[in-house]
DNA sequence: CATAGAAAGATTGGATCCAATATACAATCT
DNA sequence: AGATTGTATATTGGATCCAATCTTTCTATG
Protein backbone atom coordinates (compact mmCIF):
# COMPACT_ATOMS: atom_id res chain seq x y z
CA UNK A 1 0.00 0.00 0.00
CA UNK A 2 2.78 2.32 1.09
CA UNK A 3 4.46 1.55 -2.79
CA UNK A 4 0.59 2.38 -4.40
CA UNK A 5 1.30 5.66 -2.69
CA UNK A 6 4.45 6.77 -3.69
CA UNK A 7 3.44 5.67 -6.88
CA UNK A 8 0.23 8.21 -7.12
CA UNK A 9 2.47 10.68 -5.39
CA UNK A 10 4.90 10.38 -8.17
CA UNK A 11 2.56 10.84 -10.77
CA UNK A 12 0.80 13.67 -9.53
CA UNK A 13 3.42 16.39 -10.85
CA UNK A 14 2.72 15.95 -14.32
CA UNK A 15 5.20 18.71 -15.02
CA UNK A 16 8.23 16.22 -16.35
CA UNK A 17 8.14 13.21 -17.95
CA UNK A 18 5.91 12.25 -20.72
CA UNK A 19 2.78 12.41 -18.16
CA UNK A 20 0.77 14.82 -20.41
CA UNK A 21 0.96 12.43 -22.99
CA UNK A 22 -0.74 10.27 -20.85
CA UNK A 23 -3.50 11.88 -20.82
CA UNK A 24 -4.47 11.10 -16.82
CA UNK A 25 -7.43 12.34 -15.48
CA UNK A 26 -6.64 15.08 -12.92
CA UNK A 27 -8.62 12.82 -10.36
CA UNK A 28 -7.92 13.73 -6.60
CA UNK A 29 -7.08 10.53 -5.13
CA UNK A 30 -7.60 11.81 -1.73
CA UNK A 31 -10.86 11.93 -2.54
CA UNK A 32 -11.27 8.09 -2.35
CA UNK A 33 -14.31 6.77 -0.45
CA UNK A 34 -14.02 6.08 3.21
CA UNK A 35 -15.52 2.94 4.29
CA UNK A 36 -18.32 5.32 6.36
CA UNK A 37 -18.85 6.73 2.53
CA UNK A 38 -19.81 3.78 0.83
CA UNK A 39 -22.09 2.42 3.93
CA UNK A 40 -24.09 5.80 4.02
CA UNK A 41 -24.37 5.75 0.56
CA UNK A 42 -26.09 1.93 0.02
CA UNK A 43 -28.08 2.60 3.25
CA UNK A 44 -29.28 5.80 1.85
CA UNK A 45 -30.17 4.47 -1.66
CA UNK A 46 -32.04 1.30 0.28
CA UNK A 47 -34.03 3.79 2.08
CA UNK A 48 -34.85 5.95 -0.66
CA UNK A 49 -35.55 3.29 -3.13
CA UNK A 50 -37.80 1.43 -0.79
CA UNK A 51 -36.05 -1.46 -0.29
CA UNK A 52 -35.47 -1.13 3.45
CA UNK A 53 -39.37 -0.63 4.84
CA UNK A 54 -40.21 1.66 7.45
CA UNK A 55 -39.68 1.09 10.65
CA UNK A 56 -36.85 -1.72 9.84
CA UNK A 57 -34.22 -1.81 12.75
CA UNK A 58 -31.13 -1.27 11.27
CA UNK A 59 -28.08 -3.56 13.85
CA UNK A 60 -25.13 -2.28 14.06
CA UNK A 61 -23.40 -5.42 13.98
CA UNK A 62 -25.33 -7.14 11.12
CA UNK A 63 -24.90 -4.00 8.78
CA UNK A 64 -20.84 -3.65 9.32
CA UNK A 65 -20.92 -7.89 8.72
CA UNK A 66 -22.71 -7.08 5.24
CA UNK A 67 -20.24 -4.61 4.02
CA UNK A 68 -17.06 -6.63 5.82
CA UNK A 69 -15.95 -3.80 8.17
CA UNK A 70 -16.23 -3.08 12.00
CA UNK A 71 -18.91 -0.88 13.55
CA UNK A 72 -17.16 2.17 13.66
CA UNK A 73 -17.89 3.10 9.96
CA UNK A 74 -21.39 1.99 10.17
CA UNK A 75 -22.18 3.99 13.45
CA UNK A 76 -20.99 7.18 11.45
CA UNK A 77 -22.69 6.15 8.37
CA UNK A 78 -26.03 5.72 11.08
CA UNK A 79 -25.14 9.06 12.60
CA UNK A 80 -25.38 10.53 8.89
CA UNK A 81 -28.93 9.68 7.95
CA UNK A 82 -30.29 10.57 11.25
CA UNK A 83 -29.16 14.01 10.57
CA UNK A 84 -30.56 13.76 7.20
CA UNK A 85 -33.89 12.53 8.64
CA UNK A 86 -33.42 9.07 7.58
CA UNK A 87 -33.61 7.05 10.30
CA UNK A 88 -34.82 7.82 14.02
CA UNK A 89 -32.23 6.70 16.85
CA UNK A 90 -32.63 6.00 20.19
CA UNK A 91 -29.55 5.61 22.81
CA UNK A 92 -28.71 1.92 24.07
CA UNK A 93 -31.41 0.70 21.89
CA UNK A 94 -30.63 1.24 18.05
CA UNK A 95 -31.79 2.94 14.86
CA UNK A 96 -34.84 2.31 12.64
CA UNK A 97 -35.71 3.51 9.09
CA UNK A 98 -38.08 6.58 9.65
CA UNK A 99 -41.31 6.19 8.60
CA UNK A 100 -43.46 10.05 7.76
CA UNK A 101 -46.83 10.81 9.59
CA UNK A 102 -49.35 11.79 6.44
CA UNK A 103 -49.25 15.18 8.54
CA UNK A 104 -45.30 14.95 7.90
CA UNK A 105 -45.21 14.00 4.34
CA UNK A 106 -47.52 17.18 3.51
CA UNK A 107 -45.56 19.51 4.96
CA UNK A 108 -42.84 18.23 2.80
CA UNK A 109 -44.52 18.32 -0.64
CA UNK A 110 -45.59 21.54 0.64
CA UNK A 111 -42.39 22.88 1.43
CA UNK A 112 -40.53 21.41 -2.03
CA UNK A 113 -43.85 23.40 -3.90
CA UNK A 114 -42.38 26.54 -2.29
CA UNK A 115 -38.94 25.54 -2.92
CA UNK A 116 -38.71 24.36 -5.74
CA UNK A 117 -40.88 26.76 -7.69
CA UNK A 118 -38.49 29.32 -6.57
CA UNK A 119 -35.45 27.57 -8.12
CA UNK A 120 -36.80 27.46 -11.33
CA UNK A 121 -37.96 30.77 -11.45
CA UNK A 122 -34.44 31.73 -10.67
CA UNK A 123 -33.16 29.15 -13.42
CA UNK A 124 -34.67 29.81 -16.35
CA UNK A 125 -32.53 33.22 -17.30
CA UNK A 126 -29.40 31.38 -16.43
CA UNK A 127 -30.52 28.10 -18.99
CA UNK A 128 -28.54 27.60 -21.97
CA UNK A 129 -28.73 25.18 -24.95
CA UNK A 130 -26.80 22.14 -23.52
CA UNK A 131 -28.70 22.65 -20.28
CA UNK A 132 -31.92 22.33 -22.09
CA UNK A 133 -30.90 19.46 -24.47
CA UNK A 134 -29.88 17.57 -21.20
CA UNK A 135 -33.43 18.22 -19.54
CA UNK A 136 -34.67 17.12 -22.99
CA UNK A 137 -32.75 13.97 -23.06
CA UNK A 138 -33.72 13.09 -19.18
CA UNK A 139 -37.61 14.21 -20.16
CA UNK A 140 -37.54 11.29 -22.98
CA UNK A 141 -36.67 8.50 -20.78
CA UNK A 142 -40.05 8.73 -19.19
CA UNK A 143 -41.71 6.75 -21.62
CA UNK A 144 -39.10 4.01 -21.84
CA UNK A 145 -38.90 3.37 -18.11
CA UNK A 146 -42.12 1.59 -16.03
CA UNK A 147 -39.77 0.61 -13.45
CA UNK A 148 -39.94 2.61 -10.10
CA UNK A 149 -36.45 2.83 -9.06
CA UNK A 150 -35.22 3.71 -12.67
CA UNK A 151 -37.94 6.07 -12.87
CA UNK A 152 -37.57 7.84 -9.63
CA UNK A 153 -33.48 8.43 -10.62
CA UNK A 154 -34.61 10.10 -13.85
CA UNK A 155 -37.49 12.33 -12.33
CA UNK A 156 -34.36 13.31 -10.25
CA UNK A 157 -32.07 13.68 -13.29
CA UNK A 158 -34.74 15.65 -14.99
CA UNK A 159 -35.75 18.17 -11.96
CA UNK A 160 -31.94 18.74 -11.12
CA UNK A 161 -30.63 19.51 -14.93
CA UNK A 162 -33.10 22.36 -14.41
CA UNK A 163 -32.41 23.11 -11.06
CA UNK A 164 -29.00 23.46 -11.87
CA UNK A 165 -28.58 26.39 -13.72
CA UNK A 166 -30.27 28.63 -10.61
CA UNK A 167 -26.66 27.89 -9.37
CA UNK A 168 -27.94 27.99 -6.01
CA UNK A 169 -26.23 24.98 -4.62
CA UNK A 170 -27.37 25.73 -1.02
CA UNK A 171 -30.59 25.48 -2.29
CA UNK A 172 -30.22 22.80 -4.25
CA UNK A 173 -28.36 20.61 -1.32
CA UNK A 174 -31.96 21.50 0.87
CA UNK A 175 -34.08 20.27 -2.49
CA UNK A 176 -32.17 17.29 -2.71
CA UNK A 177 -32.58 16.41 1.26
CA UNK A 178 -36.57 16.99 1.12
CA UNK A 179 -36.85 14.93 -1.50
CA UNK A 180 -35.07 12.06 0.06
CA UNK A 181 -37.30 11.98 2.58
CA UNK A 182 -40.52 11.23 0.68
CA UNK A 183 -39.16 9.55 -2.68
CA UNK A 184 -39.75 6.00 -1.20
CA UNK A 185 -43.77 7.27 -0.83
CA UNK A 186 -43.70 8.49 -4.34
CA UNK A 187 -41.88 5.63 -5.82
CA UNK A 188 -44.28 3.18 -4.18
CA UNK A 189 -47.40 5.99 -5.21
CA UNK A 190 -46.25 5.68 -8.65
CA UNK A 191 -46.16 2.30 -9.99
CA UNK A 192 -49.70 1.70 -8.44
CA UNK A 193 -51.60 4.16 -10.18
CA UNK A 194 -51.27 6.33 -13.47
CA UNK A 195 -48.93 9.13 -11.98
CA UNK A 196 -46.28 8.19 -14.41
CA UNK A 197 -48.16 9.39 -17.35
CA UNK A 198 -49.36 12.71 -15.50
CA UNK A 199 -45.90 13.46 -14.48
CA UNK A 200 -44.83 12.95 -18.03
CA UNK A 201 -47.36 15.12 -19.39
CA UNK A 202 -46.59 18.08 -16.37
CA UNK A 203 -42.92 17.57 -17.28
CA UNK A 204 -43.46 18.43 -20.50
CA UNK A 205 -45.21 21.14 -19.39
CA UNK A 206 -42.47 22.42 -17.53
CA UNK A 207 -39.42 22.09 -20.19
CA UNK A 208 -41.40 23.79 -22.92
CA UNK A 209 -41.91 26.85 -20.50
CA UNK A 210 -37.99 27.18 -19.83
CA UNK A 211 -37.67 26.17 -23.48
CA UNK A 212 -39.29 29.78 -24.00
CA UNK A 213 -37.66 31.48 -20.95
CA UNK A 214 -41.27 32.09 -19.24
CA UNK A 215 -39.94 31.84 -15.62
CA UNK A 216 -43.39 32.52 -14.11
CA UNK A 217 -44.67 30.01 -15.80
CA UNK A 218 -42.17 27.86 -15.07
CA UNK A 219 -42.50 28.07 -11.44
CA UNK A 220 -46.15 28.12 -11.36
CA UNK A 221 -45.91 24.87 -12.93
CA UNK A 222 -43.16 23.44 -11.11
CA UNK A 223 -45.32 24.30 -7.95
CA UNK A 224 -48.40 22.83 -9.18
CA UNK A 225 -46.55 19.48 -10.30
CA UNK A 226 -45.64 19.14 -6.53
CA UNK A 227 -48.72 19.97 -4.87
CA UNK A 228 -50.45 17.57 -7.61
CA UNK A 229 -47.85 14.55 -6.83
CA UNK A 230 -48.47 15.49 -2.83
CA UNK A 231 -52.19 15.79 -3.30
CA UNK A 232 -52.55 12.42 -5.23
CA UNK A 233 -49.99 10.97 -2.92
CA UNK A 234 -51.67 11.57 0.50
CA UNK A 235 -54.72 10.30 -0.89
CA UNK A 236 -53.20 7.05 -1.83
CA UNK A 237 -51.77 6.86 1.43
CA UNK A 238 -55.22 7.42 3.42
CA UNK A 239 -56.85 4.75 1.50
CA UNK A 240 -53.67 2.35 2.37
CA UNK A 241 -52.92 3.03 5.72
CA UNK A 242 -56.48 3.64 6.60
CA UNK B 1 -21.86 4.85 38.51
CA UNK B 2 -23.38 1.45 38.85
CA UNK B 3 -25.12 3.16 41.81
CA UNK B 4 -26.55 5.70 40.25
CA UNK B 5 -28.36 3.65 37.57
CA UNK B 6 -30.06 1.99 39.73
CA UNK B 7 -31.57 4.80 41.54
CA UNK B 8 -32.02 5.88 38.34
CA UNK B 9 -33.96 1.99 36.63
CA UNK B 10 -35.73 2.30 40.70
CA UNK B 11 -36.86 5.84 40.32
CA UNK B 12 -38.32 4.64 36.55
CA UNK B 13 -41.04 2.61 37.41
CA UNK B 14 -43.42 4.99 39.69
CA UNK B 15 -46.17 1.96 40.15
CA UNK B 16 -44.88 1.62 43.22
CA UNK B 17 -43.73 4.01 46.32
CA UNK B 18 -44.96 7.21 46.76
CA UNK B 19 -43.30 8.76 44.29
CA UNK B 20 -46.32 9.83 42.43
CA UNK B 21 -46.76 12.46 45.27
CA UNK B 22 -43.02 13.94 44.40
CA UNK B 23 -44.70 15.59 41.49
CA UNK B 24 -41.32 14.65 39.31
CA UNK B 25 -41.30 15.73 36.32
CA UNK B 26 -41.90 13.25 33.84
CA UNK B 27 -38.42 13.50 32.30
CA UNK B 28 -37.44 10.46 30.22
CA UNK B 29 -33.57 9.49 31.44
CA UNK B 30 -33.17 7.64 28.38
CA UNK B 31 -33.10 11.44 26.72
CA UNK B 32 -29.95 12.00 28.47
CA UNK B 33 -27.38 13.52 26.18
CA UNK B 34 -24.87 11.27 25.29
CA UNK B 35 -20.98 12.46 24.95
CA UNK B 36 -21.25 12.85 21.47
CA UNK B 37 -24.22 15.21 22.16
CA UNK B 38 -22.39 17.21 24.62
CA UNK B 39 -19.67 17.67 22.25
CA UNK B 40 -21.60 18.55 19.55
CA UNK B 41 -23.63 21.09 21.20
CA UNK B 42 -20.43 22.70 22.95
CA UNK B 43 -18.78 22.90 19.71
CA UNK B 44 -21.91 24.14 17.67
CA UNK B 45 -22.36 26.59 20.09
CA UNK B 46 -18.88 27.99 19.90
CA UNK B 47 -19.11 28.17 16.00
CA UNK B 48 -22.10 29.57 15.76
CA UNK B 49 -21.37 32.80 18.44
CA UNK B 50 -17.92 33.19 16.63
CA UNK B 51 -15.64 31.95 19.37
CA UNK B 52 -14.14 29.41 17.46
CA UNK B 53 -12.42 31.35 14.00
CA UNK B 54 -13.35 30.28 10.69
CA UNK B 55 -10.60 28.74 9.63
CA UNK B 56 -9.48 26.79 13.01
CA UNK B 57 -7.90 23.51 12.93
CA UNK B 58 -10.26 20.98 14.83
CA UNK B 59 -8.33 18.31 16.43
CA UNK B 60 -9.88 15.42 18.19
CA UNK B 61 -7.38 14.37 20.36
CA UNK B 62 -7.16 18.01 21.71
CA UNK B 63 -10.60 18.15 21.48
CA UNK B 64 -11.09 14.85 23.02
CA UNK B 65 -9.12 15.66 26.18
CA UNK B 66 -10.81 18.90 26.76
CA UNK B 67 -14.17 17.05 27.10
CA UNK B 68 -12.02 13.88 29.50
CA UNK B 69 -13.56 11.89 26.56
CA UNK B 70 -12.02 9.92 23.67
CA UNK B 71 -11.54 10.41 20.50
CA UNK B 72 -14.88 8.52 19.28
CA UNK B 73 -18.09 10.89 20.31
CA UNK B 74 -15.88 13.67 19.26
CA UNK B 75 -15.72 12.03 15.95
CA UNK B 76 -19.30 11.54 16.05
CA UNK B 77 -19.94 15.26 17.05
CA UNK B 78 -17.67 16.14 14.02
CA UNK B 79 -19.74 14.00 11.53
CA UNK B 80 -22.74 15.84 12.31
CA UNK B 81 -21.29 19.28 12.24
CA UNK B 82 -19.92 18.42 9.13
CA UNK B 83 -23.69 17.31 7.77
CA UNK B 84 -24.60 20.73 9.14
CA UNK B 85 -22.31 22.47 7.32
CA UNK B 86 -20.62 24.49 10.07
CA UNK B 87 -17.22 22.34 9.50
CA UNK B 88 -15.40 20.95 6.45
CA UNK B 89 -13.03 18.03 6.88
CA UNK B 90 -10.55 16.21 4.78
CA UNK B 91 -9.71 12.66 5.05
CA UNK B 92 -6.40 11.97 7.08
CA UNK B 93 -6.40 15.88 7.18
CA UNK B 94 -8.91 16.70 9.81
CA UNK B 95 -11.84 19.48 10.37
CA UNK B 96 -11.40 22.96 10.19
CA UNK B 97 -14.42 25.41 10.97
CA UNK B 98 -15.91 26.35 7.59
CA UNK B 99 -15.82 29.34 6.30
CA UNK B 100 -18.48 31.26 3.96
CA UNK B 101 -17.97 33.15 1.04
CA UNK B 102 -19.46 36.12 0.12
CA UNK B 103 -21.65 34.47 -2.26
CA UNK B 104 -22.60 31.98 -0.04
CA UNK B 105 -23.55 34.57 2.64
CA UNK B 106 -25.60 36.33 0.26
CA UNK B 107 -27.41 32.73 -1.31
CA UNK B 108 -28.42 31.69 2.71
CA UNK B 109 -29.99 34.96 2.76
CA UNK B 110 -31.80 35.05 -0.41
CA UNK B 111 -32.83 31.60 0.90
CA UNK B 112 -34.19 32.50 4.78
CA UNK B 113 -35.97 35.50 2.98
CA UNK B 114 -38.01 33.30 0.91
CA UNK B 115 -38.26 30.33 3.60
CA UNK B 116 -39.37 32.91 6.79
CA UNK B 117 -41.39 35.04 5.19
CA UNK B 118 -43.13 31.93 4.26
CA UNK B 119 -43.43 30.12 7.42
CA UNK B 120 -44.47 33.51 9.41
CA UNK B 121 -47.16 33.86 6.86
CA UNK B 122 -48.88 30.45 7.67
CA UNK B 123 -47.91 31.01 11.38
CA UNK B 124 -50.02 34.42 11.79
CA UNK B 125 -53.55 33.02 11.93
CA UNK B 126 -52.53 30.47 14.19
CA UNK B 127 -51.13 33.33 17.28
CA UNK B 128 -52.74 33.27 20.10
CA UNK B 129 -52.46 35.61 23.02
CA UNK B 130 -49.84 33.51 24.94
CA UNK B 131 -47.57 33.07 21.79
CA UNK B 132 -48.04 37.40 21.03
CA UNK B 133 -47.20 37.53 24.73
CA UNK B 134 -44.25 36.23 24.77
CA UNK B 135 -42.79 37.54 21.31
CA UNK B 136 -43.50 40.81 23.16
CA UNK B 137 -41.21 39.99 26.10
CA UNK B 138 -38.59 38.85 23.86
CA UNK B 139 -38.93 41.86 21.85
CA UNK B 140 -38.36 44.10 24.98
CA UNK B 141 -35.71 42.45 25.51
CA UNK B 142 -33.76 43.92 22.78
CA UNK B 143 -33.47 46.76 24.51
CA UNK B 144 -31.46 45.84 27.27
CA UNK B 145 -29.05 43.37 25.74
CA UNK B 146 -25.59 44.82 23.71
CA UNK B 147 -23.70 41.88 23.64
CA UNK B 148 -23.59 40.04 20.85
CA UNK B 149 -24.06 36.35 21.90
CA UNK B 150 -27.07 37.38 24.18
CA UNK B 151 -28.04 39.70 21.57
CA UNK B 152 -28.03 36.86 19.19
CA UNK B 153 -30.14 34.63 21.43
CA UNK B 154 -32.90 37.03 22.62
CA UNK B 155 -32.72 37.22 18.08
CA UNK B 156 -33.61 33.70 17.57
CA UNK B 157 -36.23 33.58 20.78
CA UNK B 158 -38.25 36.38 18.96
CA UNK B 159 -38.02 35.22 15.65
CA UNK B 160 -38.83 31.38 16.78
CA UNK B 161 -41.42 32.22 19.01
CA UNK B 162 -43.68 33.59 16.36
CA UNK B 163 -42.42 30.67 13.71
CA UNK B 164 -43.62 28.02 16.08
CA UNK B 165 -47.16 29.16 15.49
CA UNK B 166 -46.52 27.93 11.80
CA UNK B 167 -46.87 24.23 13.27
CA UNK B 168 -44.41 23.27 10.32
CA UNK B 169 -41.47 21.39 12.60
CA UNK B 170 -40.02 20.57 9.06
CA UNK B 171 -39.56 24.01 7.75
CA UNK B 172 -38.95 24.84 11.43
CA UNK B 173 -35.60 22.71 11.49
CA UNK B 174 -34.84 24.38 8.17
CA UNK B 175 -34.41 27.38 9.23
CA UNK B 176 -32.63 26.62 12.16
CA UNK B 177 -29.84 25.07 10.22
CA UNK B 178 -29.90 28.05 7.67
CA UNK B 179 -29.45 30.79 10.24
CA UNK B 180 -26.83 28.53 12.12
CA UNK B 181 -24.51 28.90 9.43
CA UNK B 182 -24.51 32.72 9.07
CA UNK B 183 -25.06 33.55 13.05
CA UNK B 184 -21.63 34.24 13.40
CA UNK B 185 -21.17 36.94 10.34
CA UNK B 186 -24.67 38.67 11.61
CA UNK B 187 -23.79 38.75 15.58
CA UNK B 188 -19.90 40.59 14.31
CA UNK B 189 -21.50 42.84 12.05
CA UNK B 190 -24.10 43.73 14.51
CA UNK B 191 -21.59 44.84 17.38
CA UNK B 192 -19.84 47.04 14.90
CA UNK B 193 -22.55 48.94 13.16
CA UNK B 194 -25.75 50.60 14.38
CA UNK B 195 -27.78 47.19 12.97
CA UNK B 196 -29.10 46.28 16.08
CA UNK B 197 -31.59 49.11 16.37
CA UNK B 198 -32.75 48.75 13.21
CA UNK B 199 -32.95 45.13 14.09
CA UNK B 200 -35.38 46.16 17.02
CA UNK B 201 -37.73 48.60 14.97
CA UNK B 202 -38.03 45.94 12.46
CA UNK B 203 -38.87 43.71 15.10
CA UNK B 204 -41.78 45.61 16.21
CA UNK B 205 -43.08 46.42 13.03
CA UNK B 206 -43.35 42.66 12.87
CA UNK B 207 -44.60 41.87 16.22
CA UNK B 208 -47.29 44.82 15.22
CA UNK B 209 -48.36 42.65 11.94
CA UNK B 210 -48.67 39.82 13.82
CA UNK B 211 -50.77 41.33 16.86
CA UNK B 212 -53.07 43.12 13.94
CA UNK B 213 -53.26 39.52 12.25
CA UNK B 214 -51.86 40.47 8.73
CA UNK B 215 -50.23 37.63 7.76
CA UNK B 216 -48.78 39.41 4.36
CA UNK B 217 -47.58 42.32 6.34
CA UNK B 218 -45.72 40.61 8.62
CA UNK B 219 -44.29 38.50 5.73
CA UNK B 220 -43.28 41.20 3.70
CA UNK B 221 -41.58 42.87 7.01
CA UNK B 222 -39.97 39.71 7.35
CA UNK B 223 -38.61 39.38 3.73
CA UNK B 224 -37.45 43.10 3.92
CA UNK B 225 -36.14 42.24 7.57
CA UNK B 226 -33.47 39.51 6.46
CA UNK B 227 -32.53 40.68 2.95
CA UNK B 228 -31.88 44.37 4.74
CA UNK B 229 -29.72 42.58 7.38
CA UNK B 230 -28.01 40.58 4.60
CA UNK B 231 -27.62 43.98 2.07
CA UNK B 232 -25.47 45.19 5.35
CA UNK B 233 -23.67 42.30 6.01
CA UNK B 234 -22.60 41.68 2.63
CA UNK B 235 -21.45 45.38 2.40
CA UNK B 236 -19.79 44.93 5.85
CA UNK B 237 -17.61 42.10 4.63
CA UNK B 238 -16.61 43.41 1.59
CA UNK B 239 -15.75 46.21 3.29
CA UNK B 240 -13.81 44.09 5.02
CA UNK B 241 -12.49 41.30 3.10
CA UNK B 242 -11.28 44.17 0.60
C1' DC C 1 -51.94 -18.99 36.66
C1' DA C 2 -50.34 -14.38 36.64
C1' DT C 3 -46.82 -11.35 37.86
C1' DA C 4 -42.81 -9.09 40.10
C1' DG C 5 -38.05 -9.69 40.27
C1' DA C 6 -33.72 -11.49 38.98
C1' DA C 7 -30.41 -13.64 35.83
C1' DA C 8 -28.80 -14.17 30.88
C1' DG C 9 -28.16 -12.69 26.33
C1' DA C 10 -28.05 -9.11 22.97
C1' DT C 11 -26.95 -4.52 21.55
C1' DT C 12 -25.19 0.01 21.80
C1' DG C 13 -21.71 3.66 23.62
C1' DG C 14 -17.07 4.52 24.66
C1' DA C 15 -11.87 3.42 25.34
C1' DT C 16 -7.84 1.72 23.58
C1' DC C 17 -4.98 -0.12 20.11
C1' DC C 18 -3.29 -0.61 15.31
C1' DA C 19 -3.05 0.83 10.34
C1' DA C 20 -3.12 4.33 6.74
C1' DT C 21 -2.00 8.84 5.40
C1' DA C 22 -0.23 13.53 5.65
C1' DT C 23 3.26 16.86 6.97
C1' DA C 24 7.88 18.35 8.28
C1' DC C 25 12.44 17.75 7.92
C1' DA C 26 16.91 15.62 7.07
C1' DA C 27 19.78 13.31 3.60
C1' DT C 28 21.32 12.84 -1.07
C1' DC C 29 22.13 13.76 -5.80
C1' DT C 30 22.95 16.72 -9.81
C1' DA D 1 21.94 25.87 -4.42
C1' DG D 2 17.94 23.50 -5.74
C1' DA D 3 15.38 19.68 -6.35
C1' DT D 4 14.30 14.98 -4.93
C1' DT D 5 13.97 11.13 -1.99
C1' DG D 6 13.79 8.92 2.39
C1' DT D 7 12.53 9.13 7.31
C1' DA D 8 10.28 10.67 11.60
C1' DT D 9 6.38 12.47 13.68
C1' DA D 10 1.57 13.74 14.00
C1' DT D 11 -3.05 12.85 12.90
C1' DT D 12 -6.95 10.50 11.21
C1' DG D 13 -9.64 6.00 10.00
C1' DG D 14 -10.77 1.55 11.50
C1' DA D 15 -10.62 -2.77 14.63
C1' DT D 16 -11.11 -4.73 18.90
C1' DC D 17 -12.21 -4.73 23.65
C1' DC D 18 -14.90 -3.33 27.79
C1' DA D 19 -18.87 -1.04 30.12
C1' DA D 20 -23.66 0.47 30.24
C1' DT D 21 -28.17 -0.47 28.96
C1' DC D 22 -32.02 -2.79 26.98
C1' DT D 23 -34.67 -7.11 26.15
C1' DT D 24 -35.89 -11.66 27.02
C1' DT D 25 -36.30 -15.57 29.73
C1' DC D 26 -36.63 -17.85 33.88
C1' DT D 27 -37.99 -18.41 38.60
C1' DA D 28 -40.25 -17.69 42.86
C1' DT D 29 -44.32 -16.39 45.06
C1' DG D 30 -48.93 -14.85 45.87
Amino acid sequence: MTRTTAVFRTARDTSRWGLDAMKLDAVDIRQAASAADIVYEALRKAIIEGALAEGENLRQDQIAQMFNTSRIPVREALSRLEQHGLITTQRYKGAVVAGLSIEEIEEIFEFRALLEAEVIRLAVPNMDRRTLELARRHCDEFGKESDSAKWGETNRNFHYSLYEAARRPYYLQIVRASLDRIDRYLRAQLTLTDGMKRAAREHEAILEACTKGDAELASSLTRDHILDAGRSLVAFLREQRG
